[in-house]
DNA sequence: ATTTATTATCGTAATATTGCAATATTATTT
DNA sequence: AAATAATATTGCAATATTACGATAATAAAT
């Protein structure tokens, strides 16, 4: 009744559609590449960047922490989040691994 | 309200969140590699596998369908679907390019 | 300390998604 | 043609997502 029953399945196919939510609306993807490639990690204009409202980006940018994507450091005194790569590497890591797994078994 | 405001963002952008929401269900994950790895394509017994009524599968198949992730195929008098390789493919080569371009431009 | 700027949260409305029972459609046999 | 099997569609309920205005919380600067 419109709640995913993720019991029945593994833990695998559970991380890939985590991971694929994170991607699946375009403000996110482009929050995504818009932090990438700010430079200096001033990420505040995101607002302006994007057409939307800063709680709706502030929202959106939540579920991309949540997915552990972001990270914050300290640039002198202003404090900005920034791409982990790491954990983005990651997302990609084990997104090719599906690819690979699953076409390679295809008829 | 709701609805995602699309026009605002690029058809590249788009194009990797509707590949995304493809993968974002860990039953059509499932299902994907269910299909992937049938070597004779027959995949009437999705239902039986995978833990959900015949309507559900139905309709996670046709997002999958629609993605162009399906192709039917005879062998001998059965008709049956069958991953489109190809397809599946390049959303892994487009997943890659939005991957190593971000990651790329990052900080 | 108080203003100012920035980001997060709350509340709410509109829409989308997920799931299944019931039913319809389609294809295959007999 | 009628029965059988397999898949798709419809209708509906429960939950999730998306979006934004209003407001709260946090940080920076005066």
């Amino acid at each position: 009744m419109g709640v995913s029953k993720t019991e029945i399945h593994s833990s695998t196919q559970i991380q890939i559609a985590e991971i694929a939510k994170v991607l699946s609306h375009p403000a996110r993807v482009a929050i995504l590449e818009y932090i990438a490639k700010q430079e200096n990690c001033i990420c505040g204009d995101i607002v302006d960047e994007i057409g939307l409202s800063q709680p709706t980006i502030s929202q959106h940018l939540q579920v991309i922490r949540n997915a552990g994507l972001l990270i914050g450091t300290f640039e002198g005194k202003r404090f900005c989040y920034c791409l982990n790569v790491n954990r983005f590497k990651e997302f990609q890591q084990l997104l090719n691994q599906f690819f690979n797994h699953t076409s390679a078994r295809c008829c």
